[in-house]
Parts: structure tokens; sequence; C-alpha cells
DNA sequence: AGGAATTTTTAAAAAGTCTCAAAAAAAGGC
DNA sequence: GCCTTTTTTTGAGACTTTTTAAAAATTCCT
């Protein structure tokens, strides 16, 4: 492979001419960097990142540390994300983590290690905030679903107060009063300002709260069918159930179906996220859109904007709108 | 951040020294490694990672390169990939492409710039092998989906044919002889090993293969959509249709009760791949269950092996057997 | 204790690029 | 053509680590 020592010799100029003419620096006259070019071209020379980035001390890499599961969710938030980080010739490192041991290692390793020049951090079930803002002091970094704030970042989070609001108050507009409540993971940043929005919903209507329609799930498909399965178990049970997302609502269906009761006539259900199979339960089901790949767009284009350095003018938090998505489930007859 | 200079010197002892403890040599007594160690802690020093690969010429890092697209199918392999070699210490960057020339572009760069150890590439679609095998000689590498053989690498494939035959053979077996193949994108290496399948079936049927039972679609439910339209428009139409994969199958669902014809009994269809959705169309999907995660922790693994160096007792090939699942949408009753 | 053989430590070179200060070349003015 | 500016080019050092060859310290024999 080509350094940057032939390439200088062979176009008899010295390294630091060519080093200008790879970074585009005005200061070379335009024949000598002809030249240079030529011989570039002519060595398929291409500078070696690792020995710039020693450097310059920038890696073009931005670090992406999500949770480690199948998920339609995370999976478009990523993709949103290189999308667009790679247009403006950024790479994409990707860590997983089962749980938040996991999480702070690597992170900690990315960090110090000097690997990336930014991270977009998904930790859902954060706790240890106080760690993290002084671990992450002034490092550019972009919280998706989880609002912490610490030197140098931006939470993106999406609007799951007022989108569950939103659901819960299109079922007591169906007229129920008894609607149950799925819980997500516990901790979980969404799942609880999911609830939230469902507590508020209900006040409005004047409904008081009973902790007898509330089951917890870890939103899993089975986790969905054990809570609904403890619902319907209830002396009166709920009419109506709205779990924090959609793959413990369609759970909850098959929970449904399985005791033989009738959605959305014996129980209406609903979710949150509108996943791709929501269309396709029977019956479809009612939930709320969160338009997942543009969040990762909108993360990939936060975070170029904090290594771009012009700081101070990025945005501390970022709400995603979402909107109510009416299908069978809950009642209403077309859509 | 502190670098090993900055240990050294605490420590009392040469840059050489602490190099030593780093990376566990052996040659280096008890007690000087006992205070190097301790001064490590109390300075928090991590090694520059970027410095390290200059010097070793490895980045602890593999490429990954696939096409962008919303799938289950390519992010289960991403996620089996993470989920092997990051037990290994290494890191994975992502690189998605939307065509040819963008996928050879980032190939090259990332190679030349030598960013990557490895590479996993994911081109389902490739065509000019010659130039792939030229620049990527001796370059470990595993091909994923794509049956390419270069200086040093693997091929992981899925069993396309013996799947499609058996899902093909398994709609003979419910009495149908005009039976619709729809494909998937041009050039796709696993749509036109499933269309040999497919027609292997046939042949072993003693059917003859008729064109007029033929579609072409590119993956999307819409052009399933689209394609199963077609065929239905034909003077006699096909009494089962066998869709590349389970999306343009949902798509030919839809298009049979856009014209109210009953699946399975007018029409039986059946997918390749068993997406998630599957399980809930209406009628569920008969369809071939790809271990999907289960690819991309093999893929992990063997490129793995080729990157610790054993060389020469990696495997070319790697076929992935695939197993048929019994839904309703073929016509079985139960399942 | 003296010297050989080991073990441990060090200084210096190397990896490939960028950058600063300084030198060289070109341009401009008279 | 000479002197001053301005533009272009260069040489050397820096970035952080690993590695090699050599030096220093320790151990082992006799």
């Amino acid at each position: 492979m080509a350094t940057i020592k032939d390439v200088a010799k062979k176009a008899g100029v010295s390294i630091a001419t060519v080093s200008r003419v790879i970074n585009n620096s005005p200061k070379v006259s335009e024949k000598t960097r002809q030249r240079v070019l030529e011989v570039i071209r002519e060595l398929n020379f291409m500078p070696n990142i690792i020995a710039q980035g020693l450097q310059t001390k920038r890696t073009n890499t931005i670090g992406l540390i999500f949770p480690d599961a199948t998920s339609y969710y995370f999976a478009e938030i990523i993709r949103g994300i290189i999308g667009v980080v790679q247009k403006q010739k950024y790479h994409v490192v990707i860590s997983s983590s089962h749980d938040e041991n996991d999480e702070l290692r690597t992170l900690i390793s990315m960090l110090q290690s000097g690997r990336v020049d930014g991270m977009v951090l998904m930790m859902p079930t954060i706790t240890d905030s106080k760690f993290l803002k002084h671990t992450l002091k002034n490092f550019p970094v972009v919280f998706v679903c989880t609002n912490i704030k610490t030197g140098k970042s931006t939470s993106v989070i999406i609007d799951n107060f007022n989108g569950a609001k939103k659901v819960t108050s299109h079922l007591i507009e169906h007229g129920h009063r008894r609607i149950g409540f799925i819980h997500g993971s516990p901790n979980n940043f969404d799942s609880r300002e999911r609830y939230r929005g469902y507590l508020s919903a209900l006040a409005n209507a004047g409904i008081s709260k009973s902790e007898l329609y509330e089951a917890r799930g870890n939103f899993t498909e089975q986790s969905g069918f054990n809570a609904a399965m403890e619902l319907f178990s209830q002396p009166s049970p709920p009419t109506a159930i709205f779990a924090a997302n959609d793959s413990m609502a369609i759970g909850a269906i098959e929970a449904a179906k399985r005791l033989s009761l009738n959605v959305p006539n014996d129980v209406a259900i609903v979710g949150f996220d509108d996943i791709s199979t929501s269309r396709y339960v029977e019956p479809a089901l009612t939930t709320v859109r969160v338009p997942v790949f543009e969040v990762g767009e909108i993360v990939g284009k936060i975070i170029l904007k904090h290594l771009s350095g012009e700081g101070g003018s990025v945005e501390e938090k970022i709400v995603i709108p979402v909107e109510l998505v009416v299908r069978k489930s809950c009642g209403c007859k077309e859509s």
C-alpha cells in the first residue's frame, strides 16, 4: 500500500505538500497540485485514516450504543442515522449492550481510547445519570429516548406523553371507563412517559386511577400475553387495554382470543409504536405511530451539528411528535 | 487524557515497560508490573487505540457493508454478528449502500484507509465479481448470501434451493399444478436460487414450466401485490403462488383479498423467510424459516476465525439449512 | 568473587500523517 | 535588476504506541 512518502518522492515534492493537496489546502500552486494528484492516482494512494487520526485527534467515526434486542425500532433508528452521517463521510461503529454495566464499559472504552468523535446513546433504562454526566462532560453526545443533560449533549425523545394521552382518550371516547395499562420494562423511560399520558387522559375524563387495572410487562409479546391474562382475571376486568407498546398489545390480543373474548367488542386493545405487524393482526391494531426512521435522521443531523463544532447552537432537547393511528382494535368501524 | 508517557514518568519506568505491562508481556518483573498497574489505575489510563493501530496494523474492527433497506433480515444478521465479535473485543463499523457503486466505493475506502481488519459483505446483487476478487485478494472477507470466492474468503449462504423446493413440493402435494412464482429483485442471488428450487420441484412432479405463471417483483410488499394482480389476470390463473419472500407473499394475499379470492381455497400462497409478521396475516402464511440470527452468529465466528490468523482452516462455503413452516395459507387445516 | 548466562529495563526507531516555523521561490514595484 | 511582499515549499517535530537492539541489573556457577 502506497504511503504519503511514496507519493512525495515520486512527485518530487515534500511530504508536507502532498498533505496539503490531500487536505485541499489553498497554499499550493495549481501546477504542483496537478502533478501530485496525478501521482496519487497512479499509485492508488489513500491516506491512512489511522495515522491521520493520530495527528488530528479526529476519527470521523460516531459511536452508537444500543440495546441488544430484536427490534424494528432500533434497527430503523440506526438506519436513519447511518444514512445521514454517511453522506458527511462519517463512519458508524455500533455496540450493543445487554445491560447497563455493559453499556457503561463500552462507553468508557470507546471514549477514552479515542475511537470515536461523538456518540449516540440509546439507554432507555439508564439510572446512573450522575456517573454519565461526569464521564461525558463536554463530549458530543445525543441521547435517544432518555432525557439526560450533560455538558454537550442533546436529547431526542418522542412525545410519549401526548401520544399515550391521545390513544387513551380515544378509548374513553369509545365509552370505556375501566381501562387497563400494561407497563413496559421497569425503569424504561418510554414506558413511564406513556404511563403518565395514560394517567393524564384518565384524570381529564374524571376517571379515578385503579391499581387493579395495571400489569407489568417487559415489551415482549409474551409478557403482554401474561399481563393481559392477569388483567382479565380480575373480578371486574377492564373493557379496554392500553399496552405500552405494540408487541405487548399483540400479545394481549392473543390472550383475549385464548379466552374467547372478542376484540374489540368484549375488550378494546391499543398499543404504541405502529410496528409493521400491527396492520396485519386481527383485528388491526389501533396504535400511535412513531416516525422511527425520521428520528434516526434527526439524531444523525444533530450529532453532526455537534461535531461540526459550531457549538452552542445545538438544541438541548427535541421532542418528536407522534400520530394516532386508528384501526379496528379500538372499536372503530372503518379507517 | 493520560498517555503512556505520563504513566511511565509517574511510575519511574520507561515507556517500553509500561507498554509491556499493558500487553501482558512476561518480560517484566512482578514488582514493576504492580507498580505500573497501580499508576495506570490512578491516572485512569487507557491506551490510545489509534496509536496502537498505527503500530500494529490492527484496528480490532470489522467492517460490515449492508444494503440500505428496512429489513428484519439484515437487522438480525447484524445483531448476530455484533453479539459474537463484541465478545472478542472487536468493534463493528457499518456502512449501508444504496447501489453497487456505493458498495464498492465504501469497500475500497475502508480497505485502503486501513480502517478495518476484515469485512462482512452482504451484496445480494453483486455482479462485478472480477473486480471484487482483485480488490479483496487475501483480505479476510465473509460474503453473506453471495457465492463469491476471493483469496481469503468464506461464503455463508442459506439453503434457498432446498427450501424453495420443499415449499413448492408442499403446494404440489396439496394437488396444485398451476403454481405461480413471484421473483425478487433482478440479479438477486437468493431470488435466483429460490427460483431454481421452484423449478426443480415442478420438474420432479412432471409439471412443465410455464412462463405464464411467473411475475417479477423486488421483494417489497407493493411489488408482490402488483405481481399477484398480474398473475390473477391470466386467462387461467394459477391456483397457487410461491413468492420469493414473505413481504411479497403478504402483498399477494392483499391482492387476492382485493379480488375477493379466498386464500387458501381459491388460491394458495406461500413465501420465504418467515418474517415476524407472517404469523399474523390472515390466513397465517406458510413459509420457509431462515434462522437469521444464527446466520449472523456463524458469520461472526467465521470472520473471527479468519482474523485469528490460523489461516487455511477456514471453510470456503457454508450452507445454512432452512425449515418448512406450515401454517394456513397453503391450505393446511391446523398446524 | 569473577564471569557467564539470564532476566529486566531502556533508549531509540518506526508506523503514516499533519503542522509550525523557516526557507525558498515567485511576484510586484520602482 | 534590486528590494520588498506574497506565495509556495520544505524540514523537522509531534501525535501515541509498539518493537528491536542494546544496556543494565540480577542470578547462577564454580
